[in-house]
DNA sequence: ATAATTCAGGAATGATCGTTCCTTAATGGG
DNA sequence: CCCATTAAGGAACGATCATTCCTGAATTAT
């Protein structure tokens, strides 16, 4: 599973054969059939057990302590470490990779893509209360949700270019440009609000 | 071309088959050899004439005019827009899908795609600094870079879920997200600097 | 008008795709 | 020890892939 998994997320759905499959994790054709049914099942099962094993904890990682920023913080390194094991190019996010080539015309990958972002964009939004809270910032109704709402969407875009880029270094800048970002909104909030100390 | 890009830009490029392309374009398979050499060849063409006419003048949008925080406005509108006509889901940016899909194991997808992100950056970086100017902020050097290297990434997360969204007001709330951080971090350089009046 | 040339359309080809099926080895109950 | 049941390995299938090549019509030059 753990191989099938990875060679669907490094190579994508259509470009990975069934004898792809055969290879990378040493069972039988009739063992592939066996376990999903077939590759669009396996495919699904591959995205639902990533979803499970990685996304699912890297997401828990925003409520992992109280310091709203530095969970932020920590969430982006999660993936970013991963990529300097990896090297560049890496392999991104199996999720977001699938947003772009398979959601569109399956039904299946695109709700296991939405439930992962509505889950990343809670796991967001409560990292920001903590933060505008630690900040004295008092964000108005509807800030939370669409800056939690820019966190997720520009997520996927930095883990879609971890595909194509070759200096960690601009990964790390990105990660630092968003706290600085959210900081800065959050603090604006405080600054428009009148009964903030300073 | 102008069909074979379209089915390339929705489709991706393993999904497409040369049928495909015979169908879509109407000019029989020895055209399609003759025209291009072969797929990889017809869809690097086709990748390039999406840089030359899509992607291009959307860069130059963020030059249109003196107001930086409005030319980059217009930035997003102008994709928006285009998903407003097609319809969610959309196809999203076809740079920003082939940087996904093909980039990590094509040399040529992978250099076009750096190339246009380097524009866009290049675009960003021009449009903040007009709006950093009406905003009499100051930003410390690579603060500019940090933010326009940000935004091209970002962007980059806006495309890829226009492919797998079915409501057009988010990808609404994200432009406007964006523009209020850009304002956000742009005052609070301001409000860092000592000669800044207000 | 006729012969030469060009080029589009589609048939043919070898390879590879996803899927199925048959053979065979392994295992467990009698 | 033997037979029944199961699961795994790989051969075989039709479909489809990218690519090549051949045929015939259109066009140009003489």
């Amino acid at each position: 599973m753990q191989n099938a998994m990875w060679t669907f997320w490094t190579r994508g759905y259509h470009a990975t054969s069934i004898d792809d499959l055969v290879k990378a994790t040493g069972v039988a054709r009739s063992g592939i059939y066996a376990e999903f049914g077939g590759k669009e099942e396996a495919f699904a099962s591959c995205l639902a057990h990533y979803r499970e094993t990685v996304a699912g904890p890297a997401i828990a990682i925003l409520n992992s302590q109280d310091d709203g920023i530095d969970s932020i913080r920590q969430y982006f390194a999660f993936f970013i470490d991963r990529h300097r094991q990896h090297g560049l190019p890496g392999p991104g996010c199996f999720l977001a990779n699938s947003v772009t080539e398979v959601a569109p015309h399956s039904h299946a990958a695109l709700r296991t893509a939405s439930a992962h972002r509505r889950d990343l964009q809670r796991g967001f939004k409560a990292a920001l209360r903590r933060a505008a809270r630690d900040l004295n910032s008092h964000p108005g109704p509807g800030d939370l949700d669409s800056l939690a709402n820019f966190l997720a969407v520009a997520s996927q875009g930095l883990w879609s270019y971890a595909r194509a880029m070759d200096d960690l270094a601009e990964l790390e800048q990105f990660a630092r440009e968003i706290l600085a970002l959210v900081e800065a909104r959050l603090s604006n909030s405080c600054k428009a609000d009148e009964g903030c100390q300073e």
